[in-house]
DNA sequence: CTATTATAGACTCATCGAATCTATAATAAG
DNA sequence: CTTATTATAGATTCGATGAGTCTATAATAG
């Protein structure tokens, strides 16, 4: 569970797709347009959303990207975890002489930590995201939207 | 609050300069020697510890480096922040076409996920770590230790 | 004075995040 | 069927940074 621009891309258009009329489907270049980014570089974080199951897509004239479940339903930590993976923060590469790998403290202490971390990012929604979005945005998109 | 190869080799030196009889020091190369590191990089891992306030250091013959804290006293927390810093987990560096910064509800709940693993941390402390050390890197450590 | 030890800075190397560019595939509309 | 539109894939580039190496310098016990 790390962090990067990807993921933030990621969190932010979840949270555009949650604005669009239930069903409704919206091309990259908007999305892109909002976010100040390449459409063909957010296309490729998109990409691994729908290959992770978040969201769908459909090419060609009228097609684009939609949220396949509620916003309620989506979690900080789905969406990060789709675009990061599973690896975990800390993953202990030393060559130590004297070590037991299985039993090991400081290992277990650093997955503790990190899975308190990954508790909240679990408990906190999308849905809570779009009250913050200026009606600028919303506005904007839907009209984009097909 | 990251997570580096040089943190790692923090602890362990934290936790083997918690083996030595009170007011002993012991050299830079044993404690590389253990965990095959080189030396001179250790030595500059052990130079931020001693600028937290966490060891201190003494050249010369019969110098190297001791423990200024009782284990019970040195969280996890404390050595990953002298090694890595303060600087957050998740820091947004878009450049988003419309953005509330001071009211961003992403940063606040990725930077509430960070302390919760940050707290799990400041709770768990070095001595929990010595227990589970072998024997022979005790022994072998307090032969060297001046 | 000398051997020993820590500190500092310059430097190298591999990895990886963050794109860009180009080509290809799929689809709705005419 | 054709075409414009849209997503997907892969190769490539660029800069930052983690992880070290190497060498020189400074401090201190004996
Ligand atoms: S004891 Fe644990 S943290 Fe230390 S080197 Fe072994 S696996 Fe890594
Ligand atoms: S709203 Fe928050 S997370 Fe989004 S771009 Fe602005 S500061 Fe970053």
């Amino acid at each position: 569970m790390k962090y990067t621009k990807a993921t933030n891309y990621a969190l932010h258009t979840i949270a555009y797709l949650g604005l669009l009329p239930s069903g409704k489907a919206i091309g990259v270049k908007p999305l892109a347009e909002i976010q100040k980014v390449s459409p063909t570089y957010l296309s490729k974080v998109l990409t691994t959303l729908v290959k992770a199951g978040l969201i769908i897509s459909a090419p060609g004239v009228k097609g684009g990207y939609r949220l396949i479940k509620d916003v309620e339903d989506i979690t900080f930590l789905d969406v990060i975890q789709a675009v990061e993976g599973l690896n975990p923060l800390f993953h202990c590469s030393l060559d130590n002489h004297v070590h037991d790998r299985e039993n090991c403290f400081i290992q277990q202490t650093m997955n503790e930590a990190e899975k308190k971390m990954e508790e909240h990012l679990h408990s906190q929604t999308i849905a809570l995201v779009l009250q913050k979005i200026d009606q600028r945005v919303s506005d904007y998109l839907k009209s984009e939207a097909g």
